[in-house]
DNA sequence: CAATGATATGAGTATATGCTCATAATTGGC
DNA sequence: GCCAATTATGAGCATATACTCATATCATTG
C-alpha cells in the first residue's frame, strides 16, 4: 500500500535527520503527506510503526548479504570479506542517528522473533559464503560465526561513521582486519 | 556535590530501566530525591545532563582500561586480551538499554571533544599495554585500536547477551577470538 | 542572633505529543 | 448513476514534558 510505504519512508527520514526525538507521529504523517488519522489506520500506535521500521531494517540486512553472495563467486577470502563489509557499510554510512535509534528501540521493543529470523537467514547465507574457505580459516562454529560476524562489522562501521572526516576508508580497513582476524582465529604470526 | 551525584545516578538508573523515554527531567529529580528546581540549578537543560552522563561513561571506559593495565603485568597476550574483554563485558552485560541510549545521544549531541579525549587517553593506555607484545601483533595505530577494540567487544557482548541461555562464556570466547585476530592482523594460518 | 549568600522547593506554565472520532472523499461492483 | 465499503481527513482532547520563579530553608560569618 502506497500510504504505508510513504509513512515508513517518512519515519526513516525523520529518524535519520533528527533521531528518535524527531520521529513524532504528527511529524511522520506530515512528512509522508498523509493525515495523522491515516497513520493510525495502518499502525495502532507509534511502537507498531517502530517495529515495522525494525522489520524493514532487518530484511535489508539479509537482502544485502544475499546480493553479496551472488557477487563474491571466484573471489578470494580477503576480497570476499571486503565485499561483505562494503555491503554493510553502504547502509550505515552517515546514518549514525538512524542506526542508533533503531538499536535503542530494538532493545526496548519485543522484536526477538524478527531478529531471530534475520539471524537464521543471514547465518545460513554466511555459512554458504565461507564454506569455500574452510582451509583458510580455523574451525568456526558456523552458527556462532553467523551471529558474531555481522555484529562485529556493524559495530566498527557505526563507531567510525560517527567521526568527522573521511573515516570511511579507515572503518572499512578496520572491519576487514577484524573479520579476517576472527575467521583465521588462533593463528599466530610465528606459527 | 551530593545533589549532582544523586541526579546523575538517578538518570543512569532510569536509562537502564526504561531507555531514553523514561529519562524525563521530572522522573530523574523524583528518583534522585531532589526537587525539579534543584536539577535545573545544576543543569541548564536536559541535554546538559545527557552530556554529563556521556562524560561519566567515557571516563568509566578509561578507568577500566587503566585498572586492567595494572593487572595484566606478566600475563601473555591472550590472557591480557581476556582481561580487557572481561573488563568491557562487566560493564555492558544486561545494560543494552543504557548503552544504546547513550550511543544515540552521542550521535546527536556535540560531544566530539569528550570522545576525542577518551580516545586519546584510552589509546595511550592500550599502546602501553600492547607494547610488550610488539612481536606477536602486526602494526596497529593505537588510536585506531582504542576506537575499534571496545566497539568490537561491545557488539559481540550485546548480540550474545540477548540470547537465552548462559551465553556469557561464549560471548567472552568470541570477543577474545575477534580481538586476538584483529591484533594479529594479516597473519595467515599457513604462514 | 542577625544578616547574607547559597541551595532547595514544587506548584504552575507553555508547549508538545500520542491518539480519537465524527465526518468527508474515494473506490469498485452492478 | 447509485450504493456500500474502504480509505482519508484534521480539529481537538487528555496527558506528559521541559522548564520557570517566587518562596523557603540552610549554612556561614561577624
Amino acid at each position: 500500500m502506497a500510504t504505508v510505504e510513504a509513512i515508513a519512508q517518512a519515519a526513516t527520514q525523520l529518524l535519520r535527520e533528527g533521531g528518535l526525538a524527531a520521529m513524532t507521529t504528527n511529524a511522520v504523517a506530515a512528512r509522508a503527506g498523509v493525515s495523522i488519522g491515516s497513520l493510525y489506520q495502518y499502525f495502532p500506535n507509534r511502537d507498531a510503526l517502530m517495529v515495522e521500521l525494525i522489520r524493514r531494517e532487518q530484511r535489508g540486512h539479509v537482502e544485502r548479504v544475499r546480493a553479496a553472495l551472488l557477487l563474491c563467486k571466484g573471489l578470494d577470502l580477503e576480497a570476499t570479506v571486503r565485499l561483505l563489509v562494503r555491503a554493510a557499510m553502504g547502509h550505515h554510512r552517515a546514518d549514525a542517528l538512524l542506526a542508533s535509534a533503531i538499536d535503542h528501540e530494538e532493545a526496548r521493543l519485543p522484536v526477538d522473533a524478527i531478529i531471530a529470523e534475520t539471524l537464521s537467514e543471514g547465518g545460513a547465507l554466511l555459512a554458504q559464503i565461507f564454506s569455500r574457505f574452510e582451509d583458510q580459516i580455523s574451525p568456526v562454529d558456523p552458527v556462532r560465526a553467523a551471529l558474531t560476524l555481522p555484529a562485529l562489522v556493524r559495530s566498527i562501521v557505526d563507531v567510525w561513521a560517527n567521526l568527522p572526516q573521511a573515516a570511511i576508508d579507515i572503518a572499512e580497513d578496520e572491519a576487514v582486519r577484524a573479520v579476517l582476524g576472527y575467521l583465521r582465529g588462533g593463528a599466530r604470526i610465528d606459527c
